[in-house]
DNA sequence: AACGTACATTTGTATATACAATTGTTGTAT
DNA sequence: ATACAACAATTGTATATACAAATGTACGTT
């Protein structure tokens, strides 16, 4: 990914604004590349990452928050979000018993089944992105990107 | 930034999922530091980028698909963004009179002015994020990000 | 029990973005 | 000159996101 060509500019860019926008482009493209990937499947980043929050949770039903804290993006309305994967009959969104301010989410069979086959399209799509990446540049990447 | 911490999982994460979620953190941490560096001056992240542009233009006009070619974050509408641009003043927008399909925009000398002010606020917040990076730590970050 | 505060979610509103369809313009071939 | 395809920007529409305000619930204090 060349910097320079993708914002068409000749001139050069010191190395610190330089890193800064190679991180957006990057950023960018991932998320594209893997948005096209599930896009078939009707369903957006954000709540593929739900559904693997809650698949995660083994049964054990979630809460808003709970979901939210764990998202990769935090949103600010993850209520809408869930609204959106509930219409599609991939969750359940019941009041929590014990503490009737709380919401207990949990994911379907339906949402189980579906959510295999999107796993498999968004592992292809990271192939696809780190195809040139040898494993200790995934490393070295890693290293440096917890410095941030 | 550490990835398990932020989202909070206690198991560990192939490191391919790790790089992809990783850069993503990254890439947000970012972008909601910058855009808290220019709220103040009513201003988003694109719409800076773009009064750069203009201003790299050094008077020559440009047109749509040249603001759009060399933006960051392309998107699909940049004519709404140009026109929240011209409310604030910032730029002019003329039908170009050799080829009347395409607009010359420009930035005004009030453009110029706060973007001179608002590319301070984006200085110390790209220090702010770089701060515990060193110069061979951004070459080696640009070497790998080169390889998406 | 009544009150105030903190909590968890939802709703309202403005803005941003994606994508498709439309408008107006230009250049080319007939 | 006319028709047609290509181009450049705009508009329409649906969806997404940010942020603030509002709703409903629980809990501690008096």
């Amino acid at each position: 990914m060349k910097v320079e060509e993708l914002i068409k500019t000749d001139k050069p860019i010191p190395l610190e604004s330089r890193t800064i926008i190679h991180i957006n482009l990057v950023s960018n493209k991932i998320n594209e590349v893997m948005n096209q990937a599930i896009k078939p499947y009707g369903i957006s980043l954000q709540q593929f990452n739900v559904l693997r929050i809650l698949r995660g949770q083994k049964g054990k039903p979630a809460n808003l928050s709970t979901v939210n804290e764990r998202m990769v993006t935090k949103m600010s309305n993850t209520t809408r979000l869930i609204d959106k994967l509930i219409i599609k009959g991939y969750v359940n969104r019941v009041v929590c018993p014990s503490n009737r301010r709380k919401i207990e989410i949990t994911i379907t069979p339906k949402g189980e089944t579906d959510l295999i086959k999107i796993d498999k399209a968004i592992a292809l799509a990271q192939e696809e992105i780190l195809q040139d990446l040898s494993k200790q540049d995934l490393e070295e990447l890693n290293q440096l990107l917890d410095k941030f």
